[in-house]
DNA sequence: GTTGATTAAATTGTACACAATCTAATTGCC
DNA sequence: GGCAATTAGATTGTGTACAATTTAATCAAC
């Protein structure tokens, strides 16, 4: 036991518990979204929003590790569904603004009870929740130009 | 500070470093899987196939948390390039086995290196290592089903 | 003040990822 | 044996992700 090709083993990596842990977790997350129609990238990319009430796709992108390729289409369908507005900055054309609406607040109301619910799918002591919390922000912190 | 909304802010998120932490370390596998014409998704279906050398889709999917939807592709893109060979089982023509060839053996030596260039990318200790592998596990370990 | 470089979004193309459905093979049960 | 239920893969449709390119606006230098 213990050849030149361990390394390769799926059992000896890192990013594969990381990778999968992430698909799964947020697989988790749809009984909770489907009744208020949003996917998980939609959820996060609300979060923000209901953070902000104003923020720059720039901006958004930064915070949520996406670029504008993916943000696009997920800001129109945010925005068709009544939760966003998407306008020009008067500053800077270049800039998109997202901003909040009605809806999109009132949708924030429902959406209270998820963290809550999805709290108790992940079976963490509440210091090794902490622990790897800690851990998540160290390696996302070490990466460069990132939050 | 503190209202009854801050269970949605993202930095009160566990799932949301996971999931970030998840893409850029993929992201960064790119370097090092282009060279030898691999996603990371085929990286890891070959990992699995390197130490099995024979296995069906399904054990496939059992170990790499993936369905058929997203295998079957994989697969088929796979044996285009000639690192594997699908062939329905004779015992049971439900399954399709998947084994490697000469050319996916190949590849293996040239893999060999990736673990420990990606290894320098994770700026953790190797405490911090162990524990953060240990919490993933741990997680995965408790969803019903799954390894 | 014009032009070259930079920047923000959008677009295009490729590759997942998964729910839902479909098909074919096998198993259970009588 | 015969048929319902189960199982393994494949297929279809939707929604990300991201690289690479494009477009339009702004900035920088001179």
């Amino acid at each position: 036991m213990g050849d030149k090709y361990d390394c390769l083993k799926i059992s000896n990596q890192l990013c594969f518990p990381l990778y999968a842990c992430s698909k799964e977790i947020v697989k988790r997350y749809k009984p909770y979204l489907d009744p208020i129609d949003l996917t998980y990238t939609q959820y996060i990319t609300m979060m923000v929003v209901w953070e902000e009430e104003e923020i720059t796709v720039k901006a958004l992108g930064d915070k949520l590790f996406l670029d504008s390729g993916t943000l696009t289409p997920v800001l129109k369908k945010l925005e068709q569904k009544g939760y966003v507005k998407r306008s020009r900055s008067k500053d800077d054309e270049r800039n998109l603004i997202i901003t909040l609406t009605k809806e999109g607040l009132e949708l924030k109301k429902q959406a209270c009870e998820i963290p809550a619910k999805m709290g108790k799918c992940v079976q963490l002591s509440l210091t090794e929740t902490e622990q790897l919390y800690g851990l998540l922000y160290k390696i996302l912190g070490s990466f460069p130009g990132e939050a």
